[in-house]
DNA sequence: ATTGCAAATGATAATCTTTCTCATTAATAC
DNA sequence: GTATTAATGAGAAAGATTATCATTTGCAAT
């Protein structure tokens, strides 16, 4: 019966302004995910949620990151793996790509403007609009190159 | 009990160039394979294959896509929506990307040696060498701008 | 051509992620 | 505080893929 106590998150408040009911659980997911600076897919939020909050289903949360992203509040990636992750569609962090380890599964984010300017021209020559990039791509840590071999 | 009788593929002489058993099933769906110009997933695959020969499963062909891949005789693709799909890793072919129509879902191909570059160098850059690409790009039909609107 | 054996297959169960259902609960407006 | 309506929880269902296991088959050695 007692009510965990946390400040509204930017992304709670982000939900009020859309007119989204903002219940209990949405301002758990919200604040779960506005402290979040990676990419957890579903079952890591859900983990971070019930510890905020353990009155939390893990139905909700897939409900409730299709609704936050039906509403252009989070972004869902494929990283391969079989199950989608999320990030804060953060206007100031930017558009960025992104690199994953080989090895280590690591996720590095990138921005690139050169990139972002070439696929544009490529579609935009192709006769369409960009609506979507879908861009990530795996590279394994260089050997770092010895003066003696 | 009778036998269909086609032509050994290309696909079907590569199977048997790594040292893969040439079942009547892997001939089939290689046959299939290299007579399919698009990326079809898995259902489709098995679709065509038992136009050829009826006696095949789709565990099977499931088996046999995942051990093309694993041999760097397919490659697959995904395009979101839900199921995985194959083409062709064709030497001559050559690298190349993906256009997704937003309004039709028709798959466009397009190479881009800039592109190539460039996110080679980005990856070399981020001290990393380039394993995998993954890019898929949404576009929208672009209406054509007219004289007098 | 026959035989022997390891590997592949077919049918179906199991797994995994995500969505749906429906009875119950809770958020917002009055 | 009450009413209304939407959201939630628990579990069933769906959809894609992989695993299981008895049976069949490719292929190499006779
Ligand atoms: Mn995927
Ligand atoms: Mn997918
Ligand atoms: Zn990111
Ligand atoms: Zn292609």
């Amino acid at each position: 019966m007692k009510e965990p106590t946390f400040p509204d998150s930017p992304l709670a408040d982000l939900c009020r302004e859309r007119g989204l009911k903002l219940t209990g659980q949405r301002r758990t997911i919200a604040f779960v995910l506005s402290d979040s600076d990676d990419h957890p897919d579903v079952e890591e939020l859900y983990r971070r949620a019930v510890e905020v909050d353990p009155r939390i289903s893990i139905a909700t949360v897939y409900r409730t990151v299709r609704l936050f992203e039906e509403n252009g509040i989070l972004q869902r990636r494929d990283f391969g793996g079989g199950r989608a992750r999320y990030e804060v569609a953060d206007g100031d962090h930017g558009d960025h790509y992104h690199l994953i380890d080989a090895d280590s599964g690591k996720v590095i984010e990138f921005e690139n403007p050169k990139l972002d300017a070439l696929l544009e021209n490529i579609v935009r020559e192709m006769g369409y609009d960009l609506v979507t990039t879908r861009l990530s791509v795996v590279g394994r840590k260089k050997a770092k190159p010895r003066g003696n071999g």
